[in-house]
RNA sequence: GGGGACGUAGCUCAAUUGGUUAGAGUACUGGACUGUCGAUCCAGUGGUUGCGGGUUCGAGUCCCGUCGUCCUCGCCA
């Protein structure tokens, strides 16, 4: 070793202790007779002092020295002359007399400085993430990231699971997200694709008796990007044999009391609150609604049927929904302006016709332009089921059922935030239970799985399949935190008859799916054990425990918005040679 | 694919809404200083205002296009 400490662990217990440190230029403060360094590693930040005792030769190296150069120096652990102790820094009682420096080695200046206070542009900091990762926080995120990590591996082999590493290199399936493909040379014009999740794999593990798998598994899905989306990201993905709903939804509890505890202090009460999707649906709008905070949607759609305002009628008779919500106090905060924002947003963004509202004034009345066109008892009845006091801002859509939904979604989110509803320092767990089987597509003109292909109904709805699918009920259980869906799982079906009826019923004949899961199909019909799992997004867990409002803080070298990496320029062009050996043609 | 924000010195930002020579902090360079720790003080270097076109007597500012970063809708079994 080129050291003998960090620069994180000298305290007053080493003094006088000679001691080698290794690390990278943070500050100088040149006094002329007298001059600081502070040295940083990941470890901490040591000062040392280049004065009497280096002779004047150290010293002009000193006076050479900038910004991340990296350096070993040796010297005296010395006390802190009085009254110029740090209480900042965890080596502040004392500082290293140097006697001998060495670069290892020089640095250009930085295009923006690790210690810097002011962050710079996010494309910088991509290009430069080596810098980047110096920072504190960065360390203290990927750091956090490793503990958590840690823990769950730790968790799952107390537990008895087995890690099995699955295939990067798989096969297309269809539905789902858009395939990574991967050029095959050997069979030209055919291609792998990275796996979306490890789902068949693990499923076939359990069929090989491998009652318990666990991985820590790379995904990977061509889809747009977001602030809590990677086009590749990590899963905690596990599987169980011989187990129902609540085995694996105790085994990510038991997690979850463990994270909270080890990772962020909590302590957190089992059992976690669990709703269906059609509850989260009607007091949320949302199938992964934030917790933290109320203010939860209010059916109208009654009261709005005969009413003669036309907006509420027809809505209510047309098969739409009239809903609200009642952002307590705010009449003061959004101003007319401040409305037609609102108004805009629930337009532009999720289609709605237009956003009704009212002020509640200091009688209790309903007040809006609108008011006039609704009669005096709707407007009463309608404060009365909203609790409406004075200062309330009533938001009203009416609209289609999926467009209420998701309008009034974004508006709670948004009015969360803006109003502070919740403090953001607060995690909450929750878990959203029994989704939909299949979610009709009016593109497709068919059903289409709303987990996977392979969701299991529940047993009483089985019959329903044939009768009713849009009734059917899954049994899925999605992992909520914060408002982000942070995993979701299913039991799986384990027998081929059945598993044949929801192929076909998501219009996958059987040709197709003998071609494309064959497999899955033959591995059921030998011994397919009832089997069932989840997978959680490690870098949101992460993300959200880190306080992070931005998947890409938590991740080493993570995809811009248009999944570029700007360090390295992937994707880029390759050579012509590599083409012609995968047979491949640039059309463009 | 749609909507929006941003792009000015190495970095973070400003520029009185179209008006003279584009500024500040920081970084950088040089100097001063024996106890600093966001060191301080003095001096200095540093600009294709992302790029291309247009309007105008005049464009960082307005218009069109384009590139990039971010947020968002669609999309994400």
């Amino acid at each position: 070793m080129l050291r003998t400490h960090t620069c994180g662990e000298l305290t007053a217990e080493h003094v006088g202790q000679e001691v080698t440190l290794c690390g990278w230029v943070d500050t100088c403060r040149d006094h002329s007779g007298v001059l600081f360094v502070d040295l940083r590693d990941r470890h901490g930040r040591t000062q040392i002092v280049f004065g009497a005792e280096g002779g004047p030769e150290s010293r002009e190296l000193a006076r050479s020295l900038r910004s991340e150069f990296v350096l070993a120096v040796t010297g005296k652990v010395a006390p802190r002359p009085e009254g110029t102790v740090n209480p900042k820094l965890r080596t502040g009682e004392i500082e290293v007399r140097v006697t001998r420096v060495e670069v290892l080695n020089p640095s250009l200046t930085p295009p923006f400085q690790p210690s810097q206070r002011e962050l710079p542009g996010e494309d910088l900091r991509l290009k430069y993430r080596y810098l980047d990762l110096r920072r504190p926080d960065m360390q203290r995120t990927l750091l956090l990231r490793h503990r958590m990590i840690a823990i769950m591996r730790d968790y799952f082999d107390a537990l008895g699971f087995i890690d099995v590493e699955t295939p990067i290199l798989g096969r297309s399936t269809p539905e789902g997200a858009r395939d990574y493909l991967v050029p095959s040379r050997i069979q030209q014009g055919t291609f792998y694709a990275l796996p979306q999740s490890p789902q068949l794999y693990k499923q076939i593990l359990m069929i090989a008796g491998y009652d318990r798998y666990v991985q820590i598994a790379r995904c990977f899905r061509d889809e747009d990007l977001r602030a809590d989306r990677q086009p590749e990201f990590t899963q905690l993905d596990l599987e169980m044999a011989f187990v129902e709903m609540d085995d694996v939804m105790g085994v990510i509890d038991g997690l979850v009391v463990r994270l909270a505890k080890e990772i962020l202090g909590l302590d957190v009460k089992l059992p976690l609150p669990r709703m269906t999707y059609d509850e989260a649906m009607e007091r949320f709008g949302h199938d992964a609604p934030d917790l933290r905070f109320g203010m939860e949607l209010v059916d109208l759609t009654d009261l709005a049927r005969d009413c003669e305002f036309r907006v509420f009628r027809d809505a209510a008779q047309g098969g739409g929904r009239v809903r609200a919500l009642n952002a307590k106090g705010a009449a003061e905060r959004y101003s007319r302006k401040g409305i037609d924002e609102l108004t805009a947003f629930v337009q532009n963004d999720f289609g709605a016709k237009g956003l009704i509202w009212f002020k509640v004034d200091a009688d209790g009345k309903l007040a809006s332009p609108t008011a006039k066109n609704v009669a005096p008892d709707i407007l009463a009845a309608i404060g009365r089921r909203m609790d409406a006091a004075p200062g309330d801002l009533l938001l009203i859509v009416a609209d289609q059922f999926e467009i209420t939904c998701k309008a009034l979604y974004g508006l709670r989110k948004r009015l969360g935030t803006e109003l502070k509803l919740f403090d953001p320092r607060q995690v909450h767990f929750s878990w959203v239970v029994e989704f939909p089987m299949f979610a009709w597509d009016d593109e497709e003109n068919g059903w289409s799985a709303m987990h996977h292909p392979f969701t299991s109904p529940r047993k009483q709805d089985r019959e329903m399949l044939k009768t009713d699918p849009g009734a059917c009920r899954a049994q899925a259980y999605d992992l909520i935190v914060n408002g982000y869906e942070a995993g979701g799982g299913t039991i799986r079906i384990h027998n081929q008859p059945l598993q044949q009826d929801v192929f076909r019923l998501l219009g996958i004949d059987d040709e197709t799916a003998k071609n494309r899961f064959g497999f899955l199909l033959d591995a059921l019909q030998y011994g397919a054990p009832p089997h069932g799992g989840i997978a959680l997004g490690i870098d949101r867990l992460v993300m959200i425990f880190g306080g992070l409002s931005n998947i890409r803080d938590c991740i080493a070298f993570p995809k811009t918005q248009r999944a570029t990496d700007v360090m390295t320029g992937a994707p880029g062009e390759v050579d012509a040679k590599q083409l012609r050996e995968l047979g491949i043609q640039i059309t463009r």
